[in-house]
DNA sequence: CTAGAATTCAAACAAACGTTTGACAAGCGA
DNA sequence: TCGCTTGTCAAACGTTTGTTTGAATTCTAG
């Protein structure tokens, strides 16, 4: 009942996000868990039920955030006329890169995004497409305007390539090194270069 | 010391194949493994010596073929005089999605080779980066070629954008559901959209 | 201040984990 | 046939897993 930002569910929380990203959902214990956050083990059965409903609800806090971004974000680049399709890829990618950087300056979330994907679990496979579908489907619809040269099923097709790469950048897998560069003029970095290179793809043909 | 084609080895590692791509590495058993492969529990670590070494076999059986098969392609590309960007970009994404057509037909290594991405796990990411760095050099330095209007600096941007969209889907992840097409129609059209949109992409400014 | 709810804690639970063992069978060159 | 390697098997090893328990503690409304 404690909203504190250091209490105990907050902090078990915060210790999962940062372990399930490094070591996947089966390979994170809860003991791992419980002694990173400083709690006790008994705590997460009894703030969360179990170990899945703590999965789940890590994973439900950010997609909500970032569905929320994105829809805000498509909002604003459809407010100016004419929009562009610039700034509306821009409201897909951006706040996606932005998640990675929560209050610890981590990029935990996004790597559990990266690994969500990854997981064949069926059960996190449809809690992604149940909290995303409209969103996809909000983006796709903006974009067919800009793009009249592109059918629906074609707008699919490029929006699934431009997610792939967007996901593999925001766990920063690549090969791509900053070096000297902060986190956050390299995030805008990549920013910038899927944008314009998205950008060109969508425009093809 | 037996070849067969249905030896306790071979079916170790099929079952782990089709195993740690749908559960991961950690979410996957040697119980589950040697269940499915219908040896018993000891074969693992007879044959393989740890459940790590079963992992890292699986992961290099499938990348030393996916490393040839591209090499191969490059070459056979690059042979063509005048060389077409369409043709070394095909020679990078094709026999990765080709690769998921294993002789089971599964996507299970595919999927495994995302799942690796997304595995923090040090040990894997080099053993990746040290069987994959010569390879990306090779086609970087051919699309340096073709692209002279890009340094290698920014190749290697837009290459880390191409692979995060074949990874994503040769794993199948995306949101196009392929209706009435078979597997082997459905990796062709995959293949079109992805050399499409990515000449796109780097023909761009 | 006090009764009762909410939370924390050490300890233990059964189950599942990767690995090891030693017995036993099969294959094979001598 | 012999001796030896190779492979398979059931059983057990010690850990670690997620979860439960019941007592102790902290918090809070009356």
């Amino acid at each position: 009942m404690n909203p504190e930002l250091f209490s105990t569910k907050q902090r078990i929380l915060d210790a999962a996000e940062a372990l399930f990203a490094s070591h996947g959902f089966a390979g994170a214990s809860l003991r791992q868990v419980t002694s990173s956050a400083q709690v006790n083990l008994a705590a997460v059965n009894y703030h969360f039920g179990s170990k899945e409903n703590l999965i789940n609800e890590v994973l439900r806090l950010r997609l909500d955030k970032l569905n929320a971004d994105r829809t805000q974000a498509l909002q604003a680049a459809l407010a100016k006329s004419p929009a562009q399709l610039e700034d509306v890829l821009g409201a897909w990618i951006r706040p996606a890169l932005a998640a990675s950087a929560n209050e610890k300056g981590s990029t935990a979330f996004v790597r559990i995004l990266a690994r969500t994907y990854a997981e064949q679990n069926e059960r996190l496979r449809s809690f992604l497409h149940d909290n995303y579908g409209h969103v996809l489907r909000d983006f796709t619809t903006a974009l067919g305007t800009l793009l009249p040269h592109l059918d629906k099923q074609e707008l699919y097709w490029r929006m699934d390539i431009i997610t792939g790469a967007l996901t593999f950048a925001m766990a920063d897998f690549g090969a791509i090194k900053r070096r000297g560069a902060s986190a956050e003029q390299h995030r805008e970095l990549t920013a910038d270069h899927l944008i314009h290179f998205a950008s060109a793809g969508l425009r093809a043909k």
